[in-house]
DNA sequence: CGCAAGATTATT
DNA sequence: ATAATCTTGCGA
C-alpha cells in the first residue's frame, strides 16, 4: 500500500522534490491525479520565485514548514497550487503544473490554472499541511526516471534555469 | 493611495 | 499575438 508523502520528502532541496513529485499521486477530496509536470521555485537565489524578496502577507506560508500548500491567484482568474519545500525559512516551493486523473486517464489537466479549476482548489486551500491532512495530500509511488527538464513557463526573470520537469508519456 | 505587473488560458 | 480580469506589492 502506498504511503502519504511526509515532511522528510518535502524538506529536501526543492529541485529534487520537484523531480521526484513526478509520478506521485495528488489527492484532493475525491480527486486523484498522477503528477505529470512540476516547476521548482527557490526562495534564496531565484528571482522568479514569489518569495525571492522576503516574506509578504501573500508568500508567508512559503517560509513555513515543508509540505504545506501555497495557493496564489494570478491574472485575475486562475489559482495555482504549490507545495512548500526545503527546511522552514527557505521560501521554496514546487508548482504543480499538470496531473492526469487516475480514474479518467484520458483527462490530462495540463496547466496549473486548469488543475485548480477542475479540482476546485482556491485560496481557501492555502496553508494546509499535506503531510497530516486527511483529504489533501500526496501519495507515494515508484520513482520515475522518464522525464525531461526544460525552461520554466510564463516567467520574465531567471528564464534560463531548467527547473520545469515533464513526465514523458 | 495609485498603478503596473503577474509562476495563465482560450481564442484570433 | 492578445484579451480577459483582479490581486498584490512597490513607490510616492
Amino acid at each position: 500500500m502506498l504511503k502519504k508523502l511526509n515532511t522528510d520528502f518535502f524538506i529536501r532541496p526543492v529541485v529534487i522534490v520537484a523531480q521526484e513529485l513526478l509520478g506521485k499521486i495528488l489527492v484532493f477530496e475525491n480527486y486523484r491525479g498522477i503528477i505529470t509536470e512540476t516547476e521548482a521555485y527557490r526562495g534564496l537565489d531565484d528571482e522568479a520565485c514569489h518569495a525571492f524578496r522576503g516574506p509578504t502577507p501573500r508568500t508567508q506560508v512559503m517560509f513555513g514548514p515543508p509540505g504545506v500548500s501555497y495557493v496564489y491567484f494570478i491574472y485575475g482568474m486562475y489559482y495555482c497550487l504549490n507545495i512548500v519545500s526545503e527546511p522552514e525559512g527557505q521560501g521554496s516551493g514546487v508548482l504543480i503544473r499538470g496531473v492526469r486523473l487516475l480514474d479518467k486517464p484520458y483527462i490530462h489537466l495540463d496547466g496549473p490554472g486548469k488543475l485548480c479549476k477542475h479540482f476546485g482548489i482556491t485560496k481557501e486551500h492555502k496553508g494546509i499541511n499535506l503531510t497530516v491532512n486527511e483529504k489533501f495530500y500526496v501519495l507515494d509511488a515508484p520513482k520515475v526516471t522518464n522525464y525531461c527538464a526544460t525552461k520554466r513557463i510564463g516567467i520574465s526573470k531567471a528564464k534560463e534555469k531548467l527547473w520545469r520537469f515533464v513526465l514523458e508519456e
